[in-house]
DNA sequence: AAACTAATACTCTGATTCGAGTAGTCGAAC
DNA sequence: GTTCGACTACTCGAATCAGAGTATTAGTTT
C-alpha cells in the first residue's frame, strides 16, 4: 500500500470520529463543528470529501452502507477499519511527538521588514497588537464561561496553547515596536538612513552596488550576507 | 482587476526581491536562498513559477527580456510595476498588522488529545520538549555566530520571533506534560478511566451513550458539549 | 396555505501546490 | 579525455484545496 502522507489534519479528525461510531460525511462534519474542533482544525466541504474519498482508497476506512430517505442525496456511511484505527493513533502520536516547521505569515512579514520605513513599521506592529490583544480577551471569554460549566481542562487544552502563543506573541510584538522607536534595536540608524534616500529618489539598487558610498563601511558587510535560522 | 488574493507569502518575496532590481525566476530563487529567506518563506520551484505567472497575469510584474545562452532553456527576466510596487508595500504591511488564524498541527493534535492514554500523551509531549530544546539550540548557536559577525538585529529579527514562539510552545509543553502526571490537570482521573474502560473492551460510543454509568454523573454533562475557542 | 428560511447532504470546477523529472553546462578529478 | 557531481533553469502532472453552487425537505412565519 502507498504509504500515507499525513498532510491535512482534517482526515485525522475523520477517523477520530469514526474511531466513535460509524458516520456518513455530512454528520462528521456537524460533529466537529458541535463540539468546537472547526476552530482548530480546517474544516470545508470539498476538502472533507475528497480527505474522506483517499482514506477509503488507504484502506482506513470502509463504506458501509449506502441510504438514501425520499429524494434526498444519498448519504454513504463510512466506518474505520483497523488499519485505521492504528494509523489514528500513530499519526496524533506523531503529531504531538515531532514538531513541525510551518511557515507563519509574521514569520515571512519579519523576513522583509527592511523594506518597511522603520516609525511605519512600529505603527503597524502597534495595531498588530491591538488586534491581538482583541483575541486574547475573546479566549479569556471563552474560558471564563467554560470555567462556569466545570468544563475539564481537557476540552481546553487546545485553546489555552492559542493563547499561551498568542502571548507570546503580544509580547515580543510590543517589545519590537518600543525598541525600533528607541533605537534599542541595534541598526535602526542605517535602516532609517536607507529609507531617507529612498525618499530622495535613491533605489535597493544602488544601496546594494555601493553600499560604502551610502551607508557607509559597515553596510558593506551586511549586503548579501547569508543569514541563519 | 481582479482582486488580489494574497495568499502565498512567496509572491511577496518574488515583489521584493524586484522591487531591488529586474530578476529571472531562478536568480529570483538563488538570491531568496542566499539571503536565508527561504527559511521563514516555503519556497519549491513548482510554486516560484506559477507565482510569477500569476503576478505577471495581475499586472504587478511584467516580463522585460527573454534571453537564452547556448542551448540553455530560455530565462525571462521580469521587472516590477508601478502597481507591483504599491501591492509589495501594501501587503507587508498588511501581514504586520493584521493577525491571521493559522492552522497548526499540535493545536489540532491537542484538540484530540482525549484519544490518547494520558500516560502516553505526557510521555509523547517530554519527547516534543527535547526535540524542540534542540531546535533551539540551534537558533542560539546561529545567533551566536550572527553576533560574532555584528550582524544587524534586522536581519536576525524573524528568527529572534521563531526563538520566542519556541520557548513559548516549550514553556506550555513541559507545564502539561507535568500537569497531566500530577493530576493537576483538571480532570485527568476520568480521562484515565476512560482508557481503562477501553483497554476492556468498552468503546467510545458505549461510553457516549451512557457516560453516567461508566463515568458518574458528571461526565454527563461534557459529552458533545460544545466548545469555544 | 403559500412563501420563506434554515438545515441537510453533497457536487463541481477552477486554482494552487508540490516535488520529481529533465536537460543542458561547467569545472575538477582520475 | 572522460566521467562525475554540482549547478543552472525550468516543466509537468498529479494531488489537493477552496468554496460557491445545487437540490431536497422540515419547520416557521405571515
Amino acid at each position: 500500500m502507498a504509504r500515507r502522507q499525513r498532510s491535512n489534519p482534517l482526515a485525522l479528525a475523520v477517523l477520530a470520529c469514526l474511531v466513535e461510531r460509524p458516520m456518513h460525511p455530512y454528520e462528521i462534519s456537524t460533529t466537529l463543528r458541535s463540539r468546537g474542533k472547526e476552530l482548530s482544525i480546517k474544516l470545508n466541504y470539498g476538502s472533507l470529501y475528497s480527505v474522506v474519498e483517499s482514506l477509503e482508497k488507504q484502506g482506513l476506512i470502509r463504506a458501509r452502507e449506502t441510504t438514501r430517505e425520499g429524494r434526498r442525496p444519498e448519504r454513504t456511511v463510512y466506518e474505520i477499519t483497523d488499519a485505521g484505527t492504528i494509523e489514528c493513533e500513530d499519526w496524533l502520536a506523531e503529531l504531538i511527538s515531532v514538531p513541525v516547521r510551518e511557515f507563519t505569515s509574521l514569520e515571512a512579514a519579519l523576513s522583509l521588514l527592511l523594506l518597511l520605513e522603520p516609525n511605519e513599521a512600529a505603527r503597524l506592529l502597534d495595531e498588530r497588537a491591538e488586534r491581538l490583544r482583541i483575541d486574547q480577551r475573546g479566549i479569556d471569554a471563552a474560558h471564563a464561561e467554560a470555567a462556569s460549566m466545570q468544563l475539564p481542562d481537557l476540552f481546553l487544552i487546545e485553546s489555552v496553547y492559542r493563547r499561551t502563543m498568542l502571548t507570546a506573541e503580544l509580547q515580543f510584538v510590543t517589545t519590537l515596536a518600543r525598541d525600533i522607536r528607541s533605537g534599542a534595536f541595534q541598526g535602526t540608524d542605517w535602516w532609517r538612513r536607507i529609507h531617507e534616500l529612498r525618499a530622495v529618489g535613491i533605489g535597493f539598487e544602488e544601496l546594494a552596488q555601493d553600499p560604502v558610498g551610502h551607508l557607509g563601511e559597515e553596510a558593506a558587510r551586511w549586503f548579501n550576507q547569508p543569514q541563519s535560522s
